[in-house]
DNA sequence: TGTTTTATTTATCATCTGATAAACTAGAAA
DNA sequence: TTTCTAGTTTATCAGATGATAAATAAAACA
């Protein structure tokens, strides 16, 4: 075992820049979510099996690498086939629920969506903002809709904060699994689609008899 | 107001080294929760109003500072109220929980607490699993215990890992409330109380109608 | 093959940052 | 008041860190 230390490729040379940048992009994500936006530009270089100011042909500064990564990763990232899943009445909510956390999940709970997820909310980027935003306009409002609907609630009034934060809370739940998994390094099941079945489940039921009001 | 920028106290002097200590510490929590732990001692010592190598004569390095913060924070506050309002077979499971998440959200749901847990887990820090795993020996588990009861399981076979994420499910959705107020700084509900007494209520009437098994 | 282009490296800066040593001085003690 | 203790500051270091400029050399092009 006297193989030299090597990155994760053997000496390449002379990228196309365009390549060489999407590289980069690609190690800075991996890097950043596991070290934080404090981890610095010659560890990343050297991971990469480069020298570090060649980063800096690439992106003029650090915070330039930062926006790349989260463009990557953030941007476009809300698949439009959700809201169908959701709001299709054809199936029972209980399904469409189910089905479309399994897909949520497997988009979003991934170490790096996670944990740069987290590092830039606790960094107090707009980004997080920004998004969640979304996820309460496009993902858990119409949720809340088709909870009205399921519990036979035929109210025009719009969604209110209460019941977006009761929804949250299955939201936030199900998310919880992933920080536990990704951020806290604890120990989880591994049938995460049957966590979200009964929760799903037990949420459906456990609302439709206290009622949905407010 | 030409009042010339004043720290929190009026311009002091000597404390004694027992006070001085206590107050590092207290300004410390406050400035790593914010900043994380990437903040820098010449800032921290600023808004001291004192000279950054003074941090030194009381923490011999940044790292003991850390540590300090952790125990003042973290160390035995763990109520064990907590676990006799769970277990009292007396009021109705839907009381206790509601009762235990109320309490257990006030002393934990806070700015300093939610920050630094959050910074330290990513960090990493031995300190987040081993309160994981006190969380789940000392209340998840216990809620699990009385959840059989409720839904009338006698099983005397210990609690399953999917007994526990699905109480996780419940008991993160409601810290989710704290990470979206604290981290996320988005719009909350301001009557948490009204979200806690939901979530329980929905989760016991669910669990029950779905059976509790697995 | 010789020339041009451009990806990459070497050398280096200025500043930041944790940490140390010695000088200073407010307040307690004699 | 004088002395002494100990809380605080000034000066400074060494290494880290983001960033720049110029030199180098691999690949594309003529």
């Amino acid at each position: 075992m006297t193989v030299e230390k090597t990155d994760t490729k053997p000496p390449k040379k002379r990228l196309r820049a365009e390549i060489r940048e999407s590289q980069i992009l690609e190690e800075a994500t991996i890097f950043f979510a596991e070290k934080g936006f404090s981890g610095q530009t010659r560890e990343l270089a050297s991971r990469l099996g480069i020298t570090q100011p060649l980063l800096y042909r690439y992106f003029p500064t650090k915070r330039h690498l930062i926006e790349g990564v989260f463009e990557d990763v953030y941007m476009n990232k809300l698949d439009p086939e959700w809201l169908t899943i959701i709001s299709d009445r054809e199936r029972a909510l209980e399904c469409r629920l189910i089905d479309f956390y399994r897909s949520y999940s497997k988009a979003t709970y991934r170490y790096e969506w996670i944990r740069l997820y987290m590092f830039s909310a606790l960094m107090g980027e707009e980004l997080n903002r920004r998004y969640i935003k979304v996820v309460e306009k496009e993902i858990l409002t119409p949720i809340c809709v088709e909870l009205r609907a399921h519990c036979g609630i035929t109210s025009k009034k719009s969604i209110t904060q209460a019941e977006l934060d009761h929804i949250w809370v299955l939201h936030g739940g199900l998310f919880y699994y992933a920080i536990r998994k990704h951020i806290y390094h604890g120990r989880v099941s591994n049938d995460f689609s049957a966590v979200i079945a009964r929760a799903v489940k037990a949420m459906l039921a456990g609302t439709k008899a206290i009622g949905a009001h407010l």
